[in-house]
DNA sequence: AATGAATGAGCGTTCATTCAT
DNA sequence: CATGAATGAACGCTCATTCAT
């Protein structure tokens, strides 16, 4: 179920550096969705990653920058992947609706990446908005097709955000079953304006499932590396 | 504007034990909200307290059971206040946007327990619960009164509250202006089934200012004690 | 030979907190004068000290703290012991050369506060000027007993304790034989202004060994606790 | 003002081994300057060197050696261009004299390799005795011209070095103004006997400056490489 | 000769916690 | 109940050095 080779899959092909490099962030991630940013330690880190513990400042000048690196690497690989997803989707109201569902099931195939975007969301605001972009061009792609009754603006984004996070997080701690992507967004959508009952259809239609790809893209391995 | 006797004012009357242990848990509070639950060391809490660092484990057994003792009773004080100042308030409706505005107003008035507040509702789940209930009995009035059109569970429960605590994290952080309050509750009415035009009337119109009781009761002392 | 209780038989009287703090500054008056300043570790000085490397900042906020306090404390120490010597010679040019053969001969009496107090005067200028500041006074004595011909200013000042440090340096490493301290001196005489008959003559006449003092005063304790 | 490639352009014309090796002590000389010996890492050497850090121990064993290396090659360079500077006086006074007050110049024309000289000389005795041979020979000279009547031994030797090494010193913190070489070499021919006012003659009288010679001798080249 | 990734002991410092007084 | 000195494991990080390429 856990996923931990995202980076070193990645980086087989390239050079022994690049390899350690990318154990040193698998490691990382696994340990900062386990214990949070500042309870992994350096030492562990390069204990899992099966390195010597100086070896870690070859690649990273402190802990932060692998926290940042790492942060911005899963987001990206994530958040790419469900846009990707649905390029063919044009209506707003179908997009909104899949990004949040594939979002939330994010916790059951991938729980440490969605751990470690849950708590780099809030430590990174850079990143925050990085991954709203997305969404904004969404939400205002539903206001043009008059699907959305509602002004955009920063406090609908960072709430649709928060929403889905904490959709995310519930289901990590097992508190909320399947079903809670779709009522997230059925929810999400009653707020933005869609008629109650066309919220509850898209939100409920069975998806076919997104399998994310471990496999990074070597574009996305060369911004890493 | 930072209140930093609450424990201590409540213990005034009590036993110097007691005092020394409100001292603990005001300086905690405050130590807590500037620098973060893992920031504050026991020997700052003791050194603000004004106590020998060894007094902190006559009182708590660790830092965790300070950090519980701080969160449950400035949660509980937080919400039995929001919740007796509007207990002349029958429509669910305004009930539901007082409570978030209020709430998200917290950031303004009490940053140090805001930030407290935000940090231990992640923590603590059961504090979550006993703060939802409050909320609860709120939603479930409303669909009683044919207010809201929606189903009440636990999802939905979670959902408002993750909103009010992301509209007090934005303000907190100085990314939301004022309006955040009324914004946010807006966007839950809207959530809830409100017609959207009563949910905006009601979230913006004008509200008296609610300025927090710094004493509690002496129930609470007794239960802090 | 080498005394290595300064500190610790001053503070015997003393609570256990200034004990451990004495028995610190032992070690590290040991170890800075056998390693340095930059080499001495702060756990090489807790292992000597005999106490847990935290108990370390119990006492000083940093290692530079340590390195402060030992070495105004020896310097202190040993000057006022030589002025204190000295109290009833008036005779300048007697001062000089009692100050200079005295301060020298320290190298065999306690190598470790003379390499202290070597390495410290580079390190902290204004030690430097608390010392040289009893070396100004006997020269202008000097001069005004037109004992010495020659104009006092800050370069013929630190001149002069450069000189005696050469000397302390070659008695250290085994450079200079007994004789360095009476050289020194007639070096120094000379270059006053003083005749060279003269100058030998006071370098060079026997003079009651000085043994230092171990046990600081009350007062020095006092000081550096 | 910095000469930043004493070694480099001497080894110009040798092979690219001897070159690489000459970058290294040109950084070295630069940083132990700047940063001191224990400051300085061996990765910062090959850093500004601009090679890798492993090819620092192709060329030197270990970081001891090419401080011994680097302050040897420099201490010669120095004070073989002061010898020859005056090939042309006899004059034992005006010999002192001049060597003092051009070893205190470097201090403003070449602040780094005044640095690297000065510490050096504390560290490596043998440096200090191969530097001093040059002294001592001038001292004797003034013997056997009756300028200094004073018995040559190896303090009198030692304590003109430390002298000269204090005024240098002095200048490099910014203690002493311009007047510092005059004022020393004064002050040195006092000691060594010299009548005050042909010793203030001499050492005050305006001197050529001495711009050092960057190049190094093909000689000096080949004993480096 | 040159590279640069990798090593691992060691650094100064912090801090939750204990315990004799 | 209160004290505060003492503890020692753990932290993030540095650095001289090695070695396969």
């Amino acid at each position: 179920m856990i996923v931990s080779s995202l980076f070193l899959d990645g980086a087989r092909k390239l050079g022994k550096g690049a390899r350690t490099r990318a154990r040193l962030m698998d490691a990382a991630a696994r340990l900062f969705a386990r214990d949070g940013f500042e309870a992994a330690s350096v030492n562990e880190i390069t204990r899992v990653a099966d390195v010597a513990n100086g070896t870690f400042y070859v690649h990273f000048r402190d802990k932060d920058e692998i926290a940042v690196a790492v942060s911005f690497a899963v987001a990206q690989h994530v958040v790419r992947q469900l846009d990707a997803a649905m390029s063919d989707v044009d209506d707003a109201v179908e997009r909104v609706s899949l990004a949040t569902r594939r979002f939330v099931d994010l916790a059951i195939s991938q729980p440490d990446w969605g751990r470690v975007l849950f708590r780099a969301v809030w430590l990174f605001p850079r990143l925050r908005d990085e991954v709203t972009a997305y969404l904004r061009a969404d939400l205002e792609r539903g206001v043009a097709q008059c699907a959305f009754r509602i002004t955009i603006d920063d406090i609908v984004l960072d709430t649709i955000a928060a929403m889905s996070a904490s959709a995310l997080f519930g289901r990590l701690q097992g508190a909320f079953g399947l079903e809670a992507g779709s009522r997230m967004a059925e929810l999400q959508l009653r707020m933005l304006g869609v008629d109650p009952e066309r919220a509850r259809d898209v939100a409920w239609r069975p998806i076919p499932l997104l399998s994310l790809e471990l496999e990074p893209t070597d574009e996305q391995v060369a911004r890493i590396t």
